[in-house]
DNA sequence: GACTCCATACCGACTGGTTGGTATGGTCGA
DNA sequence: TCGACCATACCAACCAGTCGGTATGGAGTC
């Protein structure tokens, strides 16, 4: 597998649609249009259209990868100042196009997810493999700062990932990305208290 | 329009449906077959699947409706504390089976919010009157009592409804609601912080 | 109270468009 | 010439929506 521009393109295709108008909402034929190509290349590449939403999820797992490194460690060396600039960021990247800031793992879960078992845990494994970046790089902060209250690294992280997928709900319900911008400012809020305890003001 | 049980079960089951497998998944069949009636009965009542969908949409806004007030006045007579005790029931209202703790007007808005305007608009005006509610409540409570930081009741309510749709969203990756108690566990914390400025510990 | 008239509620076989998937054949590089 | 890659025509299943028809009950008339 050494590239193929076609399937390439239908996997990228397929993201957009997806984070668009959903997995079931998008046709095969809607694919091809979007990528340039004819349903028989489909059918060469994918034995099935849940065959490439299976693509489709590793693709994304790969693009989210590596998203918190994306906060260059040389810029923050301190892990707590590259956790707070990692929050900045993934509110600033809610910006623009719809198609853009739409989260593809979290949409296809909330509509697969009972009668896809397999693609369900195909995207389940792209968010919990981010969040594990991110806790990992909550404990780093942990170790080096003291914290209010008794929290685990691993529930911090899933509640960032909460409060991010629930204000991609918001904004595409009001069509509107600023609301996730005030629901992310909250969560800022949220995690610099946390890191700000006992007279440890940035 | 005087009961019409046939109508009113349609519209009961659509909502279950929904919570479960989505918009899309779901067959007017289905639909049928759960409520027990034909499709000839359905297509008296509704004239088409998103006439049903309209009517559920109106139907879950009048279940959310009056939400807040499940929390009784008399018993958490200070709003800070009923809305302390508003977020704790939402959070044991998590539990049991999924089709239980889904969010009806969140489902359909991930799924539709492009390809149905009308339905999307009717979804989100039953999240923004709860979130109205949620934020009067709020309100209330900031009224009684010193807050820190710089934000507002609507934006708050806004951040609350963002956890609770995401903390959904990651709990229906998982398969377990375990998932949503831990990001509203940092919710409650996060409320709990703001009102507990200046020396105001409960 | 018997009769017509009609509206509402409901039934279920049928239809026609949509769509995932296939069959077949062509092109091009090795 | 063989096989990877791609195009076109086609198929069959699925499903929203239709349509002719039945049952029930209430209003009006004599």
């Amino acid at each position: 597998m050494v590239e193929h521009p076609s399937r390439t393109k239908l996997v990228d295709a397929a993201i957009d649609l997806v984070r668009g108008k959903g997995y079931n909402a998008m046709r095969v034929e809607d694919v091809c249009a979007a990528a340039g190509v004819t349903k028989g290349s489909f059918f060469h590449h994918f034995k099935a259209k849940d065959d490439l939403a299976l693509a489709a999820a590793d693709a994304w797992r790969e693009r989210a990868r590596g998203l918190c490194d994306t906060v260059s460690a040389a810029r923050y060396p301190d892990p707590r100042d590259r956790l707070f600039a990692y929050l900045d960021l993934r509110r600033e990247l809610i910006a623009g196009e719809l198609v853009d800031w739409t989260c593809f793992a979290g949409t296809m879960i909330q509509e697969i997810h009972l009668t896809h078992p397999d693609l369900r845990d195909a995207c389940q494994q792209s968010i919990a493999e981010h969040t594990g970046e991110l806790a990992a790089l909550i404990e780093a902060a942990r170790r080096r700062h003291p914290v209010a209250g008794d929290w685990t690294a691993d529930s911090l992280a899933l509640h960032v990932q909460a409060v991010i997928q629930g204000a991609l709900v918001l904004a595409k319900g009001r069509q509107d990305p600023a609301v996730a911008h005030q629901a992310l400012d909250h969560l800022g809020r949220y995690v610099r208290q946390l890191f700000a305890a006992e007279g440890n003001a940035a």
